[in-house]
DNA sequence: ATAAAATAAACCGACTGTCAGTCTGAAAGG
DNA sequence: CCTTTCAGACTGACAGTCGGTTTATTTTAT
């Protein structure tokens, strides 16, 4: 029996089982035969849609990605919220996001065997995340929150040192995590010339209520 | 003809040839058979002082790190010299040491396909260095030049910042150079809480002749 | 002491299994 | 007729294994 799909669908049926392998087992140890047996296709076929496997990696990448941004710009544009906490909620989208998809790749993203992968979507991230935030920082410079000569900057090196650091924050103790994470909004402050604390207050309203880790939502994010 | 050695003999002249393949090639476009070929011994000889590829990798690496951690605390333990200088040395060392080797394995190693090499060297280096920094930080906390409630914390995030950034500094344009160095001394300059401009003062006895980019020698390193 | 025997260390290279990617040619859908 | 799919045999490259060999060192026997 012949399915006869559009390419289209067919491609993005590819990506998902793609993300899911490559998220469960990590891109070295998924062979192309595991994705061809799983949907049901010939060999031939996942090479018409793609030409390599590392093709089918980019574009996996590249539509994961776009869902996040997508999700990112949303949050930068309400206005009516104030800029420090769209700027928490920015951080926080990243790492809780898509109920708990994101925490299922991450753990296999932060290991050495998919650091190509890890790679990979950090640089696309931090293309299409930077200048978000840098939007976000300009307001809060128009709006005296805070001050810098270097917005763009300040937000790649911030924002660079969530995702390495925060990454592998799971393997940590309870309290070296509350350390790392008061560290951080300390500096944070600092090179954004904050008033000291400002920061803090704009992260505890998301907090009000008591959260499970990596599930129950946030007032704000989605 | 075979010619017998002592393994630690064999295995640093394996490891030898793996760090100028891997340096000139990357490590996946890197064959056992080359680094085998290359020698003149058998597979079973390979296997025999190593039990994966991977394991000459860690092993490279780990014998690269050393060295330049070694020199690192050389140049932290050198009390006469200011200690913003001495910060300056840690960071410059890391890119121009060793002649120019360093050089060509970081076009290398930033590379797509050089991931986890990348990962593996930036994991060990910052593991290695960054007592190193913390503790000349300490210095600078005490000599009242800079201040930070997080020195370990405050590190890390700029080292970290340093080596992914400024990894792929060179395929910018000079100006854009420039501006990313001067961020990153201004926002560094925050973080520690430094006087304005101490630190650009610190870097520019180093420069007082100009140098020839990755070459010539700096009053201080080695 | 010294030759022979045993042990250990280093080495060899053919072989295996896996995997990404190619190719051909036919058939179904639209 | 043109896109999509099928089937799957094939290639070439590669990492890793294995049984066996050579060289060096130590032990034992004489």
């Amino acid at each position: 029996m012949r399915i006869i799909k559009e390419a289209e669908e067919r491609k993005n049926e590819i990506l998902d089982v793609a993300e899911r392998l490559f998220g469960s087992k990590g891109f070295d140890n998924t062979s192309t035969n595991d994705i061809l047996n799983e949907i049901g296709i010939a060999r031939g076929t996942l090479y018409y849609h793609f030409k390599s496997k590392e093709e089918i990696l980019d574009a996996m990448i590249d539509r994961m990605m776009k869902r996040l941004i997508e999700k990112a710009r949303e949050i930068v544009s309400q206005k009516d919220v104030p800029v420090l906490q769209r700027l928490t909620m920015m951080m926080l989208s990243l790492h809780v996001s898509e109920g708990n998809f994101n925490q299922e790749i991450l753990e296999q993203v932060h290991k050495p065997q998919n650091a190509l992968m890890h790679q990979k979507m950090q640089e696309r991230l931090l293309a299409g995340i930077t200048p978000l935030i840098t939007a976000l920082i300009r307001e809060g410079i128009a709006q005296g929150i805070c001050q810098t000569d270097y917005p763009e900057e300040a937000v790649e090196m911030t924002f660079l040192y969530v995702n390495v650091a925060f990454d592998d924050l799971m393997e940590q103790s309870e309290e070296e995590k509350q350390k790392k994470i008061a560290a951080f909004i300390y500096h944070l402050e600092r090179i954004l010339q904050m008033k000291e604390g400002s920061m803090k207050e704009a992260i505890m309203p998301l907090f009000h209520k008591q959260r499970m880790p990596g599930s129950a939502s946030h007032p704000y994010v989605k």
